[in-house]
DNA sequence: TACCATT
């Protein structure tokens, strides 16, 4: 069926609705396809705008690549598509890992050539993109990838902050690139700053001791729920653990204050007649000081996968773990365990824009710029099973318009949903979560 | 002060 030294192709810089009966034309013009993936997250299953892409012939392989890498840009895109082999093709080469830069404090104008010119003394170089944003505009920084990791070593010892760039605010930073471990640590942290939650590092507030006497008792329910979850999926306990912090918090006016009241179930856990700290960093100050947080050594979150220790590393760094007071706090009887994610483990495909049942799907607004269909789909899947999450992209630009739907499998988990998340303070703005108008509401016959 | 996308 295929040849023997047919090569496997990465393609990057695909827009992430297009699927592979989209991409199959682009790409047969160049020979028969043998496989054709589209790259998918293990547990959500959605698109990450790449694919692999295996032709039967060497040779078209090679076609492919000369006519399509950097060549063309699909639609939505602001990059030209790449065409290479695979990570997983790479004979002598050495991982990407150890030999990829990190390039900082660029200045705007920069291009990748001119990138490139400033790293070519220090050997043969397999990449080099400036990063830059849906408009076009350089993000002052870059990656350079050398075909070996010596010579990305004598790139940052000569180069890192050995000058400053016109227009850029300090000195030049070259160091190593995130490791797919710190990548997902620093997604981590941009959702905590997303919801106003700051690093303990760079605090210096007075400890809340009743505060963080009871947040500790509180961790041990929380690590009972981790242990339960984790049996179903790593996301969904992330993403249940996660949740209920975040309602809990928004509940006690401690990150935000919903439009909606939600009523604290009283005595649950005997958090309502704690002082409620005034704000965030106070929490987490008070819990990082006493170096309490619910990942110790012998927890049973040791044993799970790469994403998941990236969220409790994150509860290292960043405090997260201050905020677990929350525990049946939600006025709002916490949501049935979340199965979805469990589920799709073993059906990550098609998971089109469904539609549940009358009262079960619901609309939100005001969704951070940044939260895709994924983000979303995390932030519902407390609430019980979500059939689809889906922003809503504009076409021309693959930005989010800051809204989307969520559906259901049941209302109860829709009302929900509403109650606690309608109102919730995201930065500077407040969702919108309500019923979803059923789609003859506003005909009037 | 930013880290694209590698099953």
């Amino acid at each position: 069926m295929k040849e023997a030294d047919a090569i496997k192709l990465f393609v990057g810089q695909i827009p992430r609705n297009l699927e592979e009966k989209d991409l199959k034309p682009i790409f047969e013009q160049f020979g028969k396809i043998y496989e054709l993936t589209v790259i998918k997250d293990k547990y959500t299953g959605m698109h990450k705008g790449c694919a692999f892409l295996t032709y039967c012939a060497r040779e078209s392989a090679l076609k492919a690549q000369s006519a399509l890498h950097e060549q063309k840009t699909l639609p939505g895109m602001n990059r030209p598509i790449q065409v290479k082999p695979a990570d997983s093709e790479g004979r002598g080469v050495g991982l990407s890992e150890d030999r990829k830069l990190f390039v900082g404090m660029l200045g705007k104008q920069q291009s990748d050539e001119d990138v490139r010119r400033l790293f070519e003394p220090f050997g043969s170089i397999d990449e080099c993109t400036v990063l830059r944003g849906p408009d076009g505009t350089s993000k002052g920084c870059a990656f350079v990838k050398f075909q070996g990791h010596a010579e990305a070593q004598a790139a940052i010892n000569s180069l890192h902050g050995s000058r400053t760039m016109p227009g850029a605010s300090s000195s030049l930073v070259v160091k190593f690139a995130d490791t797919e471990k710190e990548r997902g640590l620093r997604r981590m942290q941009q959702v905590a700053s997303q919801l106003g939650i700051f690093s303990p590092m760079t605090l210096n507030f007075p400890a809340y001791n009743a505060y963080t006497q009871a947040v500790n008792a509180q961790l041990v329910q929380q690590q009972a729920l981790v242990a339960q979850s984790a049996y179903l999926s790593p996301v969904a306990t992330v993403a249940a653990v996660q949740m209920q912090q975040m309602a809990a918090l928004n509940a006690n006016g401690i990150i935000a204050t919903p439009i909606t009241p939600i009523t604290p179930s009283s005595g649950v856990n005997g958090y309502s007649s704690l002082p409620a700290p005034t704000n965030g960093q106070q929490a987490t100050e008070a819990l990082y000081t006493n170096g309490i947080h619910p990942y110790q050594a012998q927890s049973p979150v040791a044993a799970l996968d790469p994403l998941q220790q990236a969220y409790a590393g994150m509860q290292h760094y960043t405090g997260w773990s201050a905020y677990p007071a929350a525990y049946g706090l939600v006025g709002q009887p916490f949501p049935q365990q979340p199965t979805m994610v469990a589920q799709q483990h073993q059906q990550p495909q098609q998971q089109q824009q469904r539609e549940g049942p009358e009262g079960c799907n619901i609309f939100i607004y005001h969704l951070p710029q940044e939260f895709s269909d994924s983000e979303m789909l995390q932030m519902f899947l407390p609430f019980g099973n979500v059939i689809s999450a889906k922003v809503f992209v504009d076409r021309a630009t693959n930005q989010s318009k800051c809204f989307g739907f969520v559906s259901f499998d049941n209302p109860a988990s829709a009302q929900a949903a509403i109650q606690a998340m309608n109102g919730f303070q995201i930065g500077m703005k407040r969702l919108k979560v309500q019923l979803k108008r059923p789609k003859d509401a506003n005909r009037p016959y």
